[in-house]
DNA sequence: CATGAATGAGGCTTCATTCAT
DNA sequence: GATGAATGAAGCCTCATTCAT
């Protein structure tokens, strides 16, 4: 009958975008239905096919714009800093900070990348992988600087990102501690791991 | 299809479960569909009823099994020892190598935590904290020794188990690196963590 | 419905034809999808109203059309000759020649009359009955004149008529026989299956 | 909740079969919805799924066994019979009566084959091939032995079988003609239209 | 005239589960 | 214990059509 006046195209798409972030992070992927989704928008089931192809482009759509995103931040919290100390402590305030904020995308990653199919999850590993290697330059420069002691820059790696990302399984914002303090705990932890 | 009286039934079960396991691995519990857990343990789709009440008794009876046997790992592993330092060094090891070898049960949990019943969930959390408080209580100890340096016992915790889970993510046994090395690498990472 | 003068309107209710007889020839009506013909006209899907009603309107305007050519056709064919042996000469030719000249029209009759509303239909029905008719007449009009014998000229009628269509499902405009040899080949079949 | 108690599994499969002969036979195998086959059958749509995979299996296991019949009943119709004459009139009979009494299953064969996935098309296609040789064959024989003049035995067989399968489309049980009529009408073209 | 976003019904198929045999 | 046929809900997706812009 007649539809909401003044909704427009792009809005629809984002509302799309919003109502999946929350039912795949709260049910997950596979468990998320079409059906609840579109209610949730407020649109018929078929309305959605206006706006997507399929129900993977939801989740990709969402995987890709939040690795872009993190990307881009990354890039300028690391803008200017040369010190490999600095860096790793810039690394992980970035990390730490963008994990507590964007909890719901930092999942829908981690949960979800095995939903992706294989070309989407070529594509977002990709992205991860420029992440990673960040990191790693960043040990690899300072171990030749003998700044850090890593008996093998990628696993210190990995190891060190394990650790950092593990912060969003468990902090609260409400909780006992706050975002600085976790700040200063892993960077500390993270340092001293690194340390000679 | 006939099968040889003397009842088969707990083979059966068993194979239940470790196709369950193969393929809430590989798909999800949610993408597990009962028709090809039943196809793959070479029985009908109805008769998984005379072994189970219900999907979610699959995944639970899985995970569930899991844990008791990591708790109880866990303690043979620590048996004896009364050291912080030798108790850290025997808890990375063990559950490095746990995760490197158990691979599937870990990702079990990790991933399907989600999808089990409000009840169930609450059993196996329980099972995990019970694991997460030995690790907790061995810093406290080092804490109070003054052998370690830890500004917040339960967060360094999280930290290093979140740190040495993360290795079930990129371990390769055909890899560069075998476990012994891996194991040592991430022993010196944690004890650095947390020495002064 | 009314279009503005002087505005692209027919040409583009031309390709929506065009389109929807290369679409229903190769997939059939039903399985025609309305955003499959827009697309391929070059339009969007709602776009097509702005020249139909409804996707019946498609269906029925290229079988009118088509037959509406057919009768005029066949009347030109039939011009002037008065002899029923150079009457059924000139309908097999005809025929034939149309049949395999005008394939997809003539397969669109076949397959798809059946997926026109009752009232179309009858429009259909009727065109063809008038086309039945005429070589009925010739037959009758040859049986009294003693120079065909035929039993009964609707059961013949039909029998050269389907006989005759036949060649559409078959022949080939790059196989072993051309097409005046196939129109002579029918044509003496069917005179000698008419004659005394 | 109850299920009709004495059903069983080759019996709904027949009816399914059944109940699908007569809906695509009505509206089309497109236009057939499993909802309304499964509604007639009487069980739910799902449970289709029991004795079918999907709705293609319906249309092929109805038309391959239809050619099945049609080619053990034309075998058995020529069975003993040696003369070119006798043949064709053997086969004229067949295949008039066949079309009469089956056209259910031959208007599913000329109307649906193109709805046939390509590897079920093949299969049907194959099953048409043997019975339109049988006919060529029989012409070639009664060419070589100068009883027939055929210009082109496939060509003439083609057209000889278009017109005898016409009958479906107008033949009436209730109308003015009988069965044995029609054949005998079918029968004297036939041979007329062969003989020198 | 064309667009694109909306509708609501319905498409085929799969799901976990039940139960008489 | 196992079977296989049944259920009813729900899955994703496509359909023809409408209409404000």
């Amino acid at each position: 009958m007649a539809r909401t006046v003044g909704s427009s195209g792009p809005k629809t798409m984002q509302a799309i975008l919003d109502a999946g972030m929350e039912l795949i992070y709260t049910h997950g992927y596979e468990a998320m239905s079409l059906r609840r989704l579109a209610a949730r928008v407020g649109i018929q089931q078929g309305s959605l096919y206006n706006h997507i192809d399929n129900k993977q482009d939801i989740l990709f759509a969402i995987m890709s714009a939040h690795m872009e995103e993190l990307l881009a931040e990354l890039t300028a919290a690391l803008a200017g800093l040369e010190d490999p100390l600095d860096l790793v402590r810039a690394f992980v305030r970035f990390h730490v900070t963008h994990h507590i904020e964007r909890k719901k995308g930092v999942f829908l990653f981690y949960y979800e990348h095995r939903s992706l199919s294989p070309e989407n999850y070529e594509r977002i590993v990709a992205y991860r992988r420029v992440y990673e290697h960040t990191l790693i330059s960043i040990l690899e420069k300072g171990a030749a600087a003998g700044q850090f002691i890593v008996a093998d820059p990628q696993v210190s790696a990995y190891a060190l990102l394990a650790m950092l990302t593990g912060v969003c399984t468990w902090f609260d914002p409400q909780g006992r501690l706050g975002k600085d303090e976790v700040v200063r705990i892993y960077t500390d932890m993270a340092l001293k791991a690194l340390r000679p």
